[in-house]
DNA sequence: TTGCTCCTCACGTCACGTGAGGTGGC
DNA sequence: TTGCTCCTCACGTCACGTGAGGTGGC
């Protein structure tokens, strides 16, 4: 007898569908089209993870609240990934500037307080986040 | 007698719909969902300028080679502006640091090349770019 | 006048979501 | 057996693109 939740965060479909008040269909539906990509168990039945969940989450939000069909949030997602791709790259480059700036400093004898007020000034890196349609 | 070109890179309707094989209606249903905002003669006639075109063409790649709708189109327009924001604060803060290594190495008597040669390392940036739906 | 512009209304097509129908494994 | 799963096929609805129809200014 298959069990509605399996192991910490995994949901089989009808599960999910009552979660989110989407149609079991729909959910195969964004599968096909590359939204979505559940594992299975062995005996093919799909398997949400909480990761799968979050993702979700993101697709109805674009597709029911702000109308984007399917290539528009495959297209979104791609962009989303991209742009926490930059986000960390930033954060390394800060990071990695502010610990060279401390090493320097400390051979050379400063206090390195001096050199990171500077380094700290605000870098702005907005989260992905829509505006609903006007 | 109204002309098809109005200064330089001015385009009246139809010869943007020329120009992309668009139809005129569709030229203005864009406009009337908030993706293009040409400016007006003072007879009221729509002016398509050179940057129009330029975000013309990126939303015909969307609609016609991605397939992407108008709801789509529009957050993924603000995507990448977001991301053209997200570029030129990362060359701003490059340079920043770049500027402030040279001056506090000529502050102390040093060469700058010692500075500069870490912090150029390569800081990706990927330009707003969609592959073709799959 | 001609040839453009503006607008609104309406229709055809297609994508998306949903339902039915039949299968198979725990 | 029951209640889930899988799949394919088909339909209703709506958005998008296009066309018609009527207006007005250079």
């Amino acid at each position: 007898m298959p069990t509605k939740r399996k192991s910490k965060g995994a949901y089989m479909i009808s599960a999910v569908a009552e979660m989110y008040d989407i149609h079991p269909q729909t959910l195969r539906l964004y599968e096909r089209e590359g939204l979505l990509k559940p594992s299975r168990t062995e005996g093919n039945t799909r398997l949400y993870t909480d990761e799968d969940l979050e993702r979700l989450e993101f697709i109805l939000n674009l597709a029911r609240d702000l109308g984007v069909n399917i290539a528009g949030i495959a297209i979104i997602l791609q962009m989303r990934e991209r742009m926490e791709e930059m986000n960390r790259q930033m954060q390394d480059f800060v990071e990695y500037v502010r610990s060279e700036m401390i090493s320097r400093m400390q051979h050379m004898g400063q206090p390195p307080g001096a050199a990171m007020v500077p380094l700290r000034r605000p870098v702005v890196v907005v989260p992905p986040e829509q505006k609903a349609r006007q």
